[in-house]
DNA sequence: TAGGTTTGTTTCAAACTTGAACCAAGCTAG
DNA sequence: CTAGCTTGGTTCAAGTTTGAAACAAACCTA
């Protein structure tokens, strides 16, 4: 079969594409590594403890929160944890499992962190956003998320962490 | 200033462009990993390199066209160079310059190379957006990197490699 | 209930990235 | 010219990521 290459305006969306992730990735980055000494990854992890049930969440269950493999996963953990940020459990019901539990020192640098973290977020993309770009946004990033591993596709992505509240660190 | 929290919306749409972000540079990572052996930057600098006139360009315009920085650029170019996909030449109107060259074996690589990739892209995300979507991509991811970059913002992100072909490999 | 598979997690070496420091070479104002 | 700033690029060590292999506990299944 021969190639479907892309249209030209295929092309003009993947290159921008391209181009705002590595930039904003970047950003997000440096404004944490400036400003908590982690980088934005590491970051996401606290975050999404602190928004999870009694702050803990299982490591498989963290990694497929935030897509990523559990071995990136386990590394970062275990730096978090020599900052005293983090702690293993070992999962009562399931003895092989272990749980990653957000100490107090983590809670409260998340706290100390977010509102820089998401004053960047905005400065960076929502502030130039209007509501209903943020819908496509949302909307296309949920396909993608699909196409790549919701085949089962029941959940809207997202959704698989109900419990998050309103005034989010937001990962 | 009290902190601007995002919005549910905000939220919804923050959360799945992390996700999305993560799974497909992960796919697309392992795509060409298996197939080419090499990870997605690196693809890139090939593709950007086989558009570029006479298949060179100065390190520092490559870095700037895929937003990464030299190191990291210095870094890929010398694994390229001894991969024999690419060489330095130095620049002769700027003895401080050199300019990483697409080599003859480089450039078929590309195009072996480039149906997989394409596809995968297609598969990942083109081939679920329509028209529309894939204009407000392009719209919303040029507005961050003009937010993050272009404070100048004369080009429209991406004219800034004007002499691309139609069937492109698409970095 | 022993053996075999699957699941949850870690480990390890090799590859990659980061940022600061460095080295030229160009530029520019005395 | 020329000391001092800027620009283009690389280097180095420390930190991170990857993927395959190792382990161990849980779950079959005959």
């Amino acid at each position: 079969m021969t190639t479907r290459w892309l249209t030209p305006e295929e092309q003009r969306a993947w290159r921008a594409y391209i181009a705002a992730t590595h930039l904003l990735e970047d950003t997000l980055d440096r404004q944490l590594q400036q400003d908590a000494g982690m980088p934005h990854l590491y970051y996401s992890i606290l975050a999404t403890l602190s928004e999870a049930p009694e702050r803990r969440l299982r490591m498989t269950e963290l990694a497929e929160a935030l897509k990523i493999t559990r071995s990136r996963l386990t590394y970062a953990v275990t730096r978090l944890e020599k900052d005293g940020l983090v702690r293993r459990e070992s999962c009562r019901w399931d003895r092989r499992g272990s749980v990653a539990v957000l100490s107090d020192a983590g809670t409260a640098e998340v706290e100390r962190a977010a509102p820089g973290h998401v004053e960047t977020v905005r400065a960076s993309l929502f502030d130039h956003l209007d509501e209903e770009q943020v819908g496509q946004l949302e909307a296309i990033c949920t396909t993608i998320v699909r196409s790549l591993q919701g085949e089962d596709a029941s959940t809207p992505a997202g959704d698989d962490l109900p419990w998050r509240r309103r005034s989010s660190p937001c990962s």
